[in-house]
DNA sequence: TTGAAAGCGATACCAG
DNA sequence: CTGGTATCGCTTTCAA
């Protein structure tokens, strides 16, 4: 156990080659059927672990991973994308090749990227799908041949990817639901919007918020969700309806990106300031309404953290050939005005992100940054 | 540009051997001084970078780091510690020695630590300093002698220390102060507990909470921090005194882990329930009092992530000889009764952390995790 | 003070 | 199917 065990042992053990060894190992094709078992057998034994310096060092090919994910509508996206990149550049003494394929709306060209990245002979795919039953085959057959596919922000059940990076959803309602009933602190109804049910990820952030609700604040209640299903003009219309109905709402809690034509809808019926609304995310548009208090807090989903994790996991499947994990979950990071200013970007002249040294990022006001903020100190 | 530069490539542009050109680079001893300056000037003109997967490959040593924290009263340093252990676990092909020093009680200790740490000889420190000032010089010293501290959770000014990484303590403040705000909606006064205000950290979070209260919420106004200097007894009294005073206090924020003798002065004067009361960090006695509602909220401070984090930024300079930054800030976790589970450890049966393979971490009731939870999904 | 050369452990190719 | 071997870039002796 103190000398670690290297290809040449084994071979030396087995009286054979490390050629062999080698091959054996990786499956690679040309290998008798007996010797291979007896090499896998005897590696177990001896508790092979490969040295990935020497692997790296030997061969100079690096990995070339497909980052499927959804053109940045607001800067989510942007920021998922960052986040891999950040991580992907600290990955010492290995080339990463990140390819990037966007879509340019929800459920448009989800297919055709995952066929662009399957063709391009990539190791690794990084995918957000706003509709994985229509990638469920794909998936399957990527897995299958060996290229694990890491779902980011929601998950793709059923289809045999190596692992998925989000927020934890009910943790996100429970937080939601808890400082709605700290905030009231009265009797009073309660709406969600959200984008589709039967998406796993929204129904579970209204399942944490009713729970949470009907454990602790017994005196608010929740009306039926609010589905959006992602367009604008659709949230405002329903918001609008709803507000009509229950002039006497207390609260909205928006588990989606689509908060400002629910605020406008609030704002037109005159009923804004009455009401205690909690989103989700942050971005330029919803800084204002922050500050100005029409949003009382945002749950920010940490979509830089999503992208650093997403790579990570995946990286160390295709290093170690091991996945530390099936499901990561995210704690969400709480905004309010107090503590708004650490989560947007400071002013030009200082710098944020991970690394310093290739400066990627450009400082601008309004864009949130998160959790780690650098300064020459 | 198109094929990376080596060590060879500088030797034979300047027809010299690629071990001059080693020893130059890494300031050995007996180089002529000529020698070397245009080495390290056609290193920069090249555009050098090590290929560190070859020097993993080729020198076996690894790195030795100390790290030199608190024992654990709480499981605040526990944690801390298991996310150093983590990260340095998630070196890939490096083989890094953690030593861990740990003193028995603040304030005890650490300049022993600190000298021993030298005296094996280490290749960097990871601290936490209760009195930074008594390490000032040592810290100066390692940092001559090519050794980098790295500050946790505190920072050490004016000592040449590598960079250090901690919560954000003004968005901390911020935060509890927005909260309060919220939650009370009325007139009142507020106390905030604090260990020292000499500690920079501490001033910071009173100062951010101050400052919050008078921007948006004028109806509240703050006393004077009440010092407990990390003594429990002395946090009881205080807090009795507190109470006896000022007997319709509306709230406290506790900015140490010291609570819960606050709790305690507040229930035995009988002004539990009228009391809104937020603290800082997560650990088992407090598990009970957010569950109740005595606590309304909890500000926790990721020790998990800060250990990661500084031992990630360590690595980095260690390996890259480039510090990516000097000060890494981390938005702190909100934990109310809703997701209160999610940051304890799931049941036995379940494994939680960041690496699953080697099974690190005991799964038990009651401890804090933080932000990752695996499952098997 | 400098040069030459032997590894480190895995990969990949060419012979057999 | 299998063995042998050059190679990757750096570290580290040993000579000169």
């Amino acid at each position: 156990m103190k000398t670690n065990v290297t290809l040449f042992d084994i071979a030396e053990a087995l009286g054979i080659s490390t050629g062999t060894v080698h091959r054996a190992l990786h499956n690679h094709p040309g290998v008798n059927a007996t010797t291979k078992a007896r090499v896998l057998q005897m590696a177990k034994t001896l508790g092979y672990r490969p040295n990935l310096a020497a692997r790296f060092l030997s061969s100079k090919r690096g990995l070339k991973i497909s980052v499927n994910t959804l053109e940045g509508t607001t800067s989510f996206w942007d920021e998922v994308r960052a986040g891999i990149s950040e991580e992907a550049k600290s990955v010492l003494m290995e080339n990463v090749d990140l390819e990037f394929r966007t879509y340019p709306r929800l459920g448009e060209g989800e297919e055709d990227a995952f066929e662009a990245a399957l063709e391009a002979k990539v190791d690794g795919i990084i995918i957000f799908s706003s509709q994985p039953e229509k990638l469920r085959s794909r998936i399957r057959r990527a897995s299958r041949g060996r290229i694990p596919v890491m779902c980011v922000t929601t998950d793709a059940p059923n289809t045999g990817r190596l692992a998925v990076v989000s927020i934890d959803t009910f943790a996100s309602g429970a937080l939601a639901a808890d400082l709605m009933g700290r905030f009231l602190q009265r009797k009073g109804r309660l709406a969600v919007t959200l984008s589709d049910l039967r998406i796993t990820e929204h129904a579970e952030k209204f399942s944490g918020f009713e729970k949470t609700l009907q454990s602790f604040y017994p005196d608010l209640c929740v009306l039926p969700p609010l589905e959006d299903h992602d367009i604008e003009p659709e949230a405002y219309e329903k918001s609008r309806e709803l507000l009509e109905v229950y002039p006497d709402l207390a609260g909205i809690y928006i588990t989606t990106e689509a908060s400002i034509p629910v605020i406008n809808a609030a704002r037109d019926a005159g009923l804004l300031n009455q009401l205690t609304i909690i989103t989700t995310d942050l971005f330029p548009a919803l800084v204002p309404q922050i500050r100005s208090g029409a949003v009382s807090a945002t749950i920010y989903q940490r979509p830089r953290t999503q992208g650093r994790m997403a790579f990570r996991v995946l990286h160390e499947f295709l290093a170690e050939g091991e996945c530390p994990s099936y499901q990561v979950s995210l704690a969400p990071h709480l905004v309010m005005r107090g503590n708004l200013d650490f989560f947007l970007e400071r002013q030009s002249g200082e710098t944020t992100g991970t690394r310093r040294r290739n400066g990627t990022r450009e400082p601008s006001a309004n864009v949130p940054a998160e959790d780690v903020i650098l300064s020459r100190g």
